[in-house]
DNA sequence: ACCTGAACACCGTTCAAGT
DNA sequence: ACCTGAACACCGTTCAAGT
């Protein structure tokens, strides 16, 4: 687990001659890359400086991780990890209808804009590892299911058409990926509205499309 | 123009020596890029390489681009006129009613799918780019413009409702990207259905979506 | 004008050597 | 076990020098 309140010191830590870092070098490392990625974006992070933020050498990260990807996928899986918290505190607050599908989707959308590097960390790990990542896969996968899961109680409440629900989760996914990626990219900027304003728009256009036949 | 069908040479271009390179090198740099894109990724463009498939020093590049990210936004125009010449030639071609809107939507996945590294240069640019570049700015205009104009005779015909035309080809445009990204991602093998499936599902559902209230 | 090789400041990764 | 510095093979970019 990573605690995002913990500021990060901006001097190297101090090195105490002759004496190995503590214990949870791991989960410093970490952190200290994912302060670098929302900071400066990926392209920032480096094992040197990583390494040395850490108040450790270049090197010794290998202990840790077979290798920079392997950080990157870690850094990935956490992020999974925080979306799907983000997701579910959302879709239980506003009540498991048609109100909390909709702010469940403006969370996925809120979550990419206000973590833009890391979100694009999570979807660009897949090529980082040509070798599948099972940790990764199912973090990615547990997100995944807060949506396919509110969809099949939207379809028991008769609130949605019983399509194959795991065609309309990955519709809905899609959609919201879509919008969560323009929106990073810059490319809704452009337009008067805002990003919340489309992303609302959008699950109202959906709620529409996907809703049972009266 | 670039001309697809062209097969790179395996071996670097014959020097003749004491000779320069012929007169134009900017599209044989671009057409290189572009070749190692799409069989090795992005990552795997280098300056160095480039300019050996050409036969031609590392350097020579900085005479008709400022650095590699100038080379790959010019990759990445060229990746939204091509994108943008397959939509118009689909919703023309299938009539421009809902079923050429339809089809139009599933050669932007198609096109996506069919050069996943090219597609990723497109939307990955606006990093690369610090600086606004006009022309491919404007290129990604032209194409989105397409997906407009398709909504607006739409209207005409009485067959969609009458939103905000580029409210409504922003929702569109996020779900198709978000179909494409996540298609490219490899993040809908799991799944039984292909992507083709779900991108006629997703197109189905969204024109219920935005259709008039009958 | 256009192209070249040498040089510079980076990077990830490996490895023998230290405690 | 855990960490280190030196070394290796890359990379983008700059620049004086060639034709």
């Amino acid at each position: 687990m990573i605690r995002m309140a913990t500021v990060r010191r901006s001097k190297p830590a101090k090195k105490r001659s002759g004496r190995y870092h503590h214990g949870d070098l791991q989960p410093a490392l970490l952190q200290a890359a994912l302060c670098t990625i929302q900071k400066q974006g990926v392209e920032a992070v480096t094992l040197r400086g990583v390494g040395k933020d850490v108040g450790v050498s270049r090197t010794a990260l290998y202990r840790h991780f077979a290798d920079k990807s392997a950080l990157l996928r870690a850094v990935a899986r956490e992020g999974f990890r925080m979306l799907r918290l983000a997701l579910v505190e959302r879709w239980e607050r506003e009540g498991k209808g048609t109100a909390g599908f909709e702010s469940m989707g403006m969370a996925y959308v809120q979550f990419a804009v206000n973590n833009p590097s890391h979100y694009r960390v999570m979807f660009g790990a897949s090529i980082l590892g040509d070798a599948a990542d099972p940790e990764l896969t199912e973090e990615g996968a547990a997100a995944f299911k807060v949506l396919v899961d509110a969809l099949v109680e939207q379809q028991a409440q008769n609130l949605v058409r019983r399509d194959e629900p795991l065609q309309l989760a990955l519709f809905i996914w899609s959609m919201v990926h879509g919008i969560a990626m323009l929106a990073i990219d810059g490319r809704l900027q452009h337009q008067h509205g805002s990003v919340e304003e489309l992303a609302r728009f959008a699950m109202a256009r959906t709620r529409t499309g996907i809703a049972t036949n009266r």
